[in-house]
DNA sequence: GGTATCCCGCACCGATTACT
DNA sequence: AGTAATCGGTGCGGGATACC
């Protein structure tokens, strides 16, 4: 795959100047279907990042259309390759995705997160991404792994549509195109489209769902491009609960080893086979783990887990668990675990609060209603 | 007077329809 | 059944226009 992706990327770089040729008597380039540099970015890149992506296991690949284009009619200045969930947009125009973006020169690459742009203005592009931006900035200052991502603007030619392409580049990491290394760019993808899925589950759906509110007042009609098709909403709301309860699980196991190993590590064996992944079997109880202080005393874990690192941890926590923790008192312990998703178990964040009633901060979000029918 | 925005024609594409 | 014509949808730059 390397080689041939090697290949490709060689072969758009020497027949750039000829694909953008002015044809003489319409005075511009116009797409050739049966050049080998539209060969390269439509049919073979996208090819190969779609294989290797799924060999790789990308999350949620089996919705992604790798896609690429180097313009319809006329030659645009900046070709592009799109990863294109079906269940957000089939279209780069429209909706959010992770895409390559090339620079007019050839330059550079651009692995980016960006959105649809078509019928919305530059000064609204720049208002909507200047919003993400600071949401992805807060996450990439954060983690390590997104070091080499940036917010800032980036440059990729100087027409409208180049530009408006820039503008709504919310983070991106840029590369030299003549020494583009195929595994990097495999493995930045795959990073950064976790944070994309992250962004789309925790503020984009949001986001989408509010302003498809706001259209059916038929006022905001020059914002509908970057809404989720109702729906196929669904899909996407079960693939959040489903990766929740994965991170949940991952979360509650990591908590269950790390209290047998403390125990043991305090020279208590007998209190470390005790320790029982509880929620596993029961529902209802409150809590998720049984285990034991070092003292031999009941310890009664609640693990909240979160996939990426947060700043401010926020989770759901139930009436039945509050008043749980209410009885238990001090052997009740609420278990913050965050980046669950990073490979180095290092940077894996846990914190304990031991009776937490009183101690966390808590806004209710569900109410019971009830109304006599007499009246 | 420069820039942002709107509107338009051209070219492509895929799907559908019409024709042999 | 296979192919040609047609059509609607879409993305591009350019020119006209609106706006500071």
């Amino acid at each position: 795959m390397k080689k041939e992706f090697d290949s490709a990327i060689r072969e758009l770089v020497s027949h750039n100047d000829d694909y953008r040729k002015p044809r003489e008597d319409l005075g511009y380039a116009v797409v050739k279907s049966d050049h080998p540099l539209y060969y390269a970015v439509v049919k073979n890149i996208p090819f190969i990042l779609q294989e290797e992506l799924k060999k790789q296991n990308l999350y949620n690949i089996d919705s992604i259309d790798v896609k690429g284009s180097t313009g319809d009619g006329k030659v645009g200045e900046c070709y592009w390759i799109a990863l294109l969930d079906k269940r957000i947009t089939t279209s780069p125009t429209e909706g959010m995705y992770v895409v390559l973006l090339f620079d007019a020169s050839l330059e550079y690459l651009y692995l980016s997160i960006a959105s649809g742009t078509e019928n919305l203005s530059l000064s609204k592009i720049k208002q909507q991404t200047e919003l993400r931006r600071q949401h992805f900035k807060s996450h990439i200052d954060k983690f390590s792994s997104y070091s080499e991502f940036y917010t800032e603007d980036i440059f990729l030619g100087s027409l409208p549509r180049a530009k408006k392409f820039a503008a709504s580049s919310c983070l991106h990491k840029a590369y030299k195109v003549e020494s583009l290394d195929f595994e990097e760019l495999i493995n930045d993808i795959c990073l950064l489209n976790d944070l994309f899925y992250e962004y789309v589950y925790e503020q984009y759906m949001n986001e989408s769902y509010s302003l498809q509110a706001i259209n059916t007042t038929e006022t905001l009609n020059f914002q509908t491009n970057t809404g989720i098709d109702p729906k196929k909403y669904a899909s996407l709301r079960k693939e959040k609960e489903k990766r929740d309860k994965v991170t949940g699980d991952k979360a509650e196991e990591l908590i269950v080893n790390r209290e047998k190993q403390l125990l043991e590590s305090f020279g208590e064996p007998g209190l470390a086979k005790k320790v029982e992944w509880v929620s596993q079997q029961k529902d209802g109880l409150g809590y998720d783990i049984s285990s034991f202080f070092p003292s031999g005393a009941a310890k009664y874990i609640e693990v909240k887990g979160s996939k990426f690192w947060v700043y401010q941890f926020t989770y759901y926590i139930s009436k039945n668990e509050l008043d749980v923790a209410g009885v238990l008192r001090d052997s009740y312990v609420l278990c913050l675990v965050s980046n669950i998703g990073s490979t180095d178990k290092d940077e894996i964040n846990i914190k304990e609060i031991i009776d937490p009633v009183g101690k966390i901060n808590i806004t209710p979000l569900n109410y019971v209603g009830k109304h006599s029918m007499n009246d």
